[in-house]
DNA sequence: CTGTATCCGGTTCGATACTG
DNA sequence: CAGTATCGAACCGGATACAG
């Protein structure tokens, strides 16, 4: 359980909800789902749409996220039982609250992709001074 | 060559910035470098003191973390060279500027963080078939 | 003091195969 | 169609040892 329930957010705190939000954030297809969701609202989704919808995505990490963001109340499932079956998703409010400020992140980028970029170019042809020679990815 | 000069920001394209940018974001230390770094503007901060300022963070992957900042122009490093040598960190307005958005998540993760919490601990009472059985975290 | 290199373990992720 | 299970690969992250 958490240790202080009075303790503000403390993003160095494994333990505590605001890391592990970040934390999941930061997997692979989070964002990626949680744009693709929130652009379907107020309207449900399938799952093979869900994947038609992230390119490249398998199965198993489609359905990895889900559940990770269901496990946090971010996403309700539908699930009609007909034959075939067809499941519908949808965000929650509070999934829906989160792709605000994820999607300021995601202005962000696009906004500053191009400087991003350059930089990543730029650290190729440096020739020395304090140029950061990263090479870890 | 970069395929996307006047693309928009593709998401779902790993070869797009944003998408890189997202990724970078995801690691485990960087938002916590970011937070430290912009609420130590405008001063510089040294690796030590970084160290001290982000419990729990090893060398290397403060480090690894600082390379991948400076190889996207979100950080600048100045060496004192002197004996003992000190080096001094400091986001560059491109860093400082995605403090912005990132403190966004922040700020929700905090708002919402009892009802992450209690998601997270509802999963394990439920007694629902369907329900999240996550087991991903 | 400020890093880098190496080893190693844990987790994430992906392809495939299988069940309802 | 909608998912789960299993396996193996790749990557992230940590401890240690070492270099400038």
């Amino acid at each position: 359980m958490t240790p202080s329930p009075g303790r503000r957010g403390d993003l160095f705190d494994p333990a505590c909800p605001t890391r592990r939000l970040l934390d999941r954030i930061g997997t692979k297809w989070f964002s990626m789902a949680v744009k693709v969701l929130a652009e379907a609202e107020p309207d449900e989704v399938g799952f093979a749409e869900l994947r038609r919808r992230i390119p490249g995505i398998s199965q198993k990490m489609l359905s990895s996220t889900l559940q990770g963001m269901a496990a946090d109340s971010l996403l309700t499932r539908r699930v009609e039982a007909t034959n075939p079956p067809r499941v519908h998703y949808r965000l929650t409010e509070l999934g829906l609250s989160l792709d605000a400020p994820l999607a300021a992140v995601r202005a962000w980028a696009e906004e500053h992709m191009a400087e991003i970029d350059e930089a990543g170019l730029k650290d190729q042809a440096a020739g020395s001074r304090e140029a950061t020679t990263a090479a870890s990815d």
